[in-house]
DNA sequence: ACCGTCATTGACAGCGCTGTCAATAAGCGT
DNA sequence: ACGCTTATTGACAGCGCTGTCAATGACGGT
């Protein structure tokens, strides 16, 4: 056990007080420039760490963000996870996982009570919890910061996200554009925001086409490959079955192309599919999936900096009026998506 | 700011002192039943929980392990945590993430860097970092417990597996079965162990079926779709193609098929096509790929459950002898693997 | 040189919990 | 009932760090 070095034997190496070194660490101002150098060199020297045990406990904090999600997609989660640990990284944060179910009666006590446990510094909402009204209450109530991803800021706290109507409407329009007029579409869960932005995207687009939306040409699923498969046969059996279907994300677009493939049409020849998220899979599927690119990375990685900034600006307003929610903050980020149009909507 | 109760208000409120409910909460023994009935009585009422980060500094242990992975796939990622995340929850464990670069020239030092900033009371290792001695031997001066997973314990400390030969042997076996004698097989990374297992797998079925393993049949690849498109233009391209080709890990069967696909080649028809580890996407293919299932979340619940074993276990001898590695804890655990088998090899 | 002001530093008291060890209660044998 | 062993409990001292606040040093103006 190589004992790690403690705080004070920094100081004692570099001549000062254990709180001038703690000040160092945490960057603090009122530090001359020359004590901060010797400071730091005997921090190198010992290759010190601070504990965050410690640091945690003695300042009320504890340097660890939370990540609750619901089963999202494998790529969703990983790509996702991978912005929010780069952004963690730069600020010294750890990342802690927090798994919850949204269908659970007790999503909002499970929640809470590993927030209890936990005493993370704020946490970051994946879909669907983010759309929870439930849980974004219980939240709110409990005073931790969070910031939301890849939902539409229903006036819900923070949120980071793409404009996914529009994202919707492009695909469609490029659908329209490529000579399809019988469009079929797969909604996807309805405890999801994007769900109904996916949709009303796609009727904006159809309407501007002067097309009308046939409702026996528009199936639900849950985002599951089993839904979109079932969602398939269902547009497919019809007499006049749709020439397109833009299904609501990736995985029951596979469905779709799984069950067209089964039924011997051709993609895109007798089938143009599109789906939404551009998960790896849908570039390595035959053909290649058009579908609409969400920088996930970086989505993580901004509500990341933003849930610090907040952490920051909660810190120093502390003890002053206790302001609950300066709803000034509820502003979302909106970042750019990507249509990736590959062979599966292509001639 | 719900203010969370702290140990010395369950103290107070069943009577005892503030040592009596430390007692109850660690389910340490000596606690007579009737008391530690009305302890439990008072968290449950107040909804204690105790602060991690507390406990942290006060018993020298973090409740924390750590994951240190290197860009595996998604969906092996996400099921490995899932069952990591099941095991912690039980215990009363957090998870922190580690990712690293095992190609960087100071993975060593980041992982160490990393333990220090974080100080997890053990950590799991997921290939290929379970294969790389550098790591493992920093990991082990450190005195710190690991164990690894889905990699062959190679006497490198306790493991959590299958037998990935035998898996590769009984599905060469298959498709041997099937009436194949030219097989075409991908090999992984050099840097994992299980690229060899799996090839001498391949290797073993070959031989006892007496067919010679033709070494133009055999490609290299990384696990990446990429990768086995290369290996695939490679393999197909040859005078005399092979019937059968199975890569060591489905993401390369993937770009195998998807190279298939676009030669025109009808799968199983022309080819027949395996993979292995039982990604989500090896079900939505069309055709359906067969493949290896490995229990990924099991042997995350189980490599995890052994972790907090060893970890019991050096805290209990801690003091004594400090034997520095007692090596009878190298053995590693096997769980059973199954052969998915699917519309790829299957007439 | 003298005072006010601000920048810099350190002493000290915990944060909420656990380990140690001593104190007390409970059993048990005779 | 007495002396002994063992089970149960609590008092107390930190764990390594931060917040508070008081002490010291530096600097500018007169």
């Amino acid at each position: 056990m190589t004992s790690t070095a403690t705080i004070s034997d920094v100081a004692k190496m570099a001549g000062v007080s254990i709180k001038t070194v703690s000040r160092v660490v945490n960057n603090e101002p009122n530090v001359r420039a020359n004590t901060r150098e010797l400071v730091n060199q005997a921090i190198v020297e010992l290759s010190y760490k601070p504990s965050l045990a410690a640091r945690g406990l003695a300042g009320g904090r504890s340097f660890l963000i939370g990540l609750l999600y619901d089963n999202p997609s494998d790529s969703f989660l990983v790509e996702l996870q991978r912005g929010i640990l780069r952004a963690c990284r730069e600020k010294h944060y750890g990342l802690a996982l927090c798994p919850a179910f949204s269908k659970s009666t007790d999503v909002k006590t499970d929640i809470l009570d590993w927030i209890r446990a936990t005493q993370p510094d704020g946490v970051i909402l994946s879909p669907p919890l983010s759309d929870n009204m439930d849980v974004i209450d219980a939240l709110r109530a409990t005073g931790l910061k969070f910031v939301s991803v890849s939902s539409a800021g229903t006036g819900h706290g923070p949120a980071v996200h793409i404009d996914e109507a529009e994202a919707a409407r492009q695909m469609t329009h490029h659908l329209i554009e490529t000579g399809h007029r019988r469009l079929g579409f797969v909604k996807g869960p309805l405890d999801h925001a994007c769900t109904r932005l996916r949709y009303e995207g796609f009727c904006a687009a159809m309407s501007a086409a002067g097309i009308a939306v046939d409702n026996t040409l528009v199936a639900g699923g849950n985002f599951h490959f089993e839904s979109g498969v079932e969602a398939a046969e269902k547009l497919l059996s019809g007499a006049s079955r749709p020439t397109a279907i833009f299904a609501s994300n990736d995985d029951m677009a596979a469905g779709v192309m799984h069950v067209a493939h089964r039924k011997g049409l051709s993609i895109p020849g007798d089938l143009a599919v599109a789906g939404f998220d551009d998960t790896p899979m849908s570039r390595q599927f035959w053909p290649g999936l058009s579908t609409v690119r969400q920088p996930v990375e970086m989505i993580g990685e901004m509500a990341t900096e933003r849930l610090m900034a907040e952490i920051q600006r909660a810190k120093k307003e502390n003890g002053l009026h206790e302001a609950e929610t300066p709803d000034g903050s509820s502003n979302s980020e909106i970042l750019s998506f990507e249509l990736m149009l590959r062979a599966s909507t292509l001639g």
